[in-house]
RNA sequence: GGCCCAUUCGUCUAGUGGUUAGGACGUAAGAUUUUCAUUCUUAAAACAGGAGUUCGAUUCUCCUAUGGGCUGCCA
């Protein structure tokens, strides 16, 4: 182990939009670099060309944004190891390539697309489904190892399609530590040639992978798990090229809540859950949901994906990302992959919407859903929903009574509570609530209490109409509060309103 | 098929060679509340199976099962 200051990146591939598994990747490769001091680099892996979709880089930056995850180093934000996409590097890697040819590590295969998959068919059939381009099967390839010399080097003057592959040596231990793991063994014997720069002229992920993170001095490596059959191999290239390899970390994978398999694309719509950070709108205009549109804060989501597969040791689940940037170790998480759970996550949303101020809050009910409201007056309904509340967006639907008048009342309270004498009890009632000195919440509950004692009634019979007659509903916040809130002429004026409304539902 | 990785309540997980195996979400019941939500209390709920090591294994080893990943000139 070095102490090599912490250099880590997050190297998506624009082939679509980020999904949640991705963003988890990036946020814990975040974490640990805020948490050891070091440096978060993204960098864009746009190496397979006809993959390529337009506006996915941009997503991807946007999506890492909302969420708080923020690159000291990347395309668009710049650093001194740029450029940060590797299709503005493509020059860079064939001498790599080259180097690895010269010194015996890697080898010139004219093999075209057509006679590989003939070959993998043809051993199909004998009952070989595994082919490998390998040790012992490129000895009968067409390649720099099997073809004459001044073969090879007239077809490379010619310009003929070629490849360059990695020369995996025979019968070999490949050895690391991987930091959530432990220690790997992998046999060469079931490792391939595997390409490393293709006829097109760019670079594989392999290569551009292992030249890029040692040109820009990352220190930690931190995927997904599905990169760990191939980590062997990338320790064979550090050592083929005398480098010093990182550490390797291999994230368990995210699940699909119902049954198997690791989350994909499809599943949310399906589920009825977002997957994507953002909405993403395809080509052919589907839309893929996103949590930020659903109304989930950034930092509920945040905190949601921390927790899906690493805990801080303790039983404190409500983390800001300050506090899970002092908190991370790669040590805390854990092996096994992990379902996510769409309920859990309502829940983080829940407490995470509670911790926000009332007054920023109605800020952001604001500028993201379309409230008009004055600001303090919202922040006072804020203050009388939030509790109640899952998404901002509910504030506004579930408290649209605090900001105007009912005009439908919930049937199922007008048949079960109004009764006949209920219209004459509300009237007096109105001439009470006249009479209140100061018009505060303490003051017509104290009012409230002393007139149904007057009247011998309990509470059940009569606050139920009052709220009713003021906001259509059979529940909701405190009556004194939400009165308080509409004043003493909104007050009045929606008793009068409604008790004629509500009679005449009851005909 | 081959290789690699994993396996504690339904889910996310804590934990230990000897524990009443802990917490959270969800579920159920109760309390509080005019009501809904909140809050509080309680309950049900787990160490995949089999060998071995050991005085003793959920914990260590092996096997099996199950799940997952990889097996492309994709990343």
């Amino acid at each position: 182990m070095s102490d090599k200051p912490v250099r880590v990146r997050f190297a998506p591939s624009p082939t679509g939009p980020l999904h949640m598994g991705g963003v988890r990747t990036a946020l814990y490769n975040y974490l640990f670099a805020k948490k050891n001091n070091g440096t978060f680099i993204i960098r864009v892996e746009d190496t397979d060309q006809t993959r390529f979709v337009p506006g996915a880089q941009d997503y991807i930056m946007d999506a890492l944004h909302w969420c708080g995850i923020i690159p000291t180093e990347g395309p668009g934000i710049g650093g001194e190891f740029g450029p940060y996409v590797q299709s503005e590097r493509k020059e860079m890697y064939k001498p790599y390539a080259e180097q690895l040819v010269a010194n015996d590590k890697g080898y010139y295969a004219f093999d075209t697309a057509e006679e590989l998959e003939a070959v993998r068919e043809q051993a199909k059939a004998m009952g070989m489904p595994n082919w490998q381009y390998n040790s012992v099967t490129r000895m009968s390839m067409k390649n720099s190892l099997t073809l004459p010399a001044d073969e090879v080097k007239r077809r490379l003057e010619n310009g003929d399609p070629y490849v360059i592959r990695m020369k995996m040596p025979r019968n070999q231990d490949v050895r690391f530590e991987d930091m959530i793991r432990g220690w790997v063994t992998v046999n060469t014997n079931n490792l391939d040639d595997k390409v490393l720069f293709k006829s097109d002229g760019m670079p594989t992920y392999h290569l551009a992978n292992i030249v890029d993170d040692h040109l820009m001095e990352i220190s930690h490596v931190i995927r997904g798990e599905e990169w760990l059959p191939s980590a062997p191999m990338h320790v064979l290239m550090y050592e083929a090229f005398g480098w010093e390899a990182p550490r390797f970390a291999h994230l368990p994978l995210l699940l699909r809540p119902d049954g198997n398999g690791k989350l994909s694309k499809r599943d949310g719509d399906r589920l009825g859950f977002p997957v994507f950070p953002c909405d993403w709108h395809t080509a052919e205009g589907e839309l893929y949901s996103g949590y930020r549109e659903k109304g989930y804060l950034p930092q509920a989501f945040v905190n949601m994906l921390a927790f899906l597969g690493w805990n801080p040791g303790t039983t404190q689940e409500i983390f800001t990302m300050k506090e899970l940037e002092e908190s991370f170790t790669l040590e805390r998480v854990s092996k096994a992959g992990a379902k996510f759970d769409p309920e859990k996550t309502k829940w983080f949303q829940q407490q995470h919407l509670r911790a926000v101020a009332d007054e920023d809050l109605a800020q952001m009910l604001i500028d993201k859903f379309g409230a008009t409201a004055d600001k303090t007056k919202l922040a006072k309904v804020v203050h009388l929903m939030k509790e109640r509340a899952t998404f901002p967006q509910d504030i506004l639907s579930e408290g649209a009574y605090l900001l105007e008048r009912p005009t439908a009342f919930d049937g199922q309270t007008v048949n079960k509570k109004w009764k006949e004498d209920s219209s004459s009890l509300m009237t007096e009632w109105k001439s009470k609530i006249e009479e209140i000195t100061s018009f505060s919440a303490a003051e017509i509950e104290t009012t409230f209490k002393s007139f149904i004692t007057d009247k011998g009634l309990g509470i059940g019979a009569v606050l139920p109409l009052f709220r009713l007659l003021l906001t259509g509903q059979g529940a909701g916040p405190s009556m004194f509060e939400i009165s308080e809130f509409l004043g003493r002429e909104e007050v009045i004026a929606r008793i009068d309103a409604g008790i004629p409304a509500v009679e005449a539902l009851k005909q």
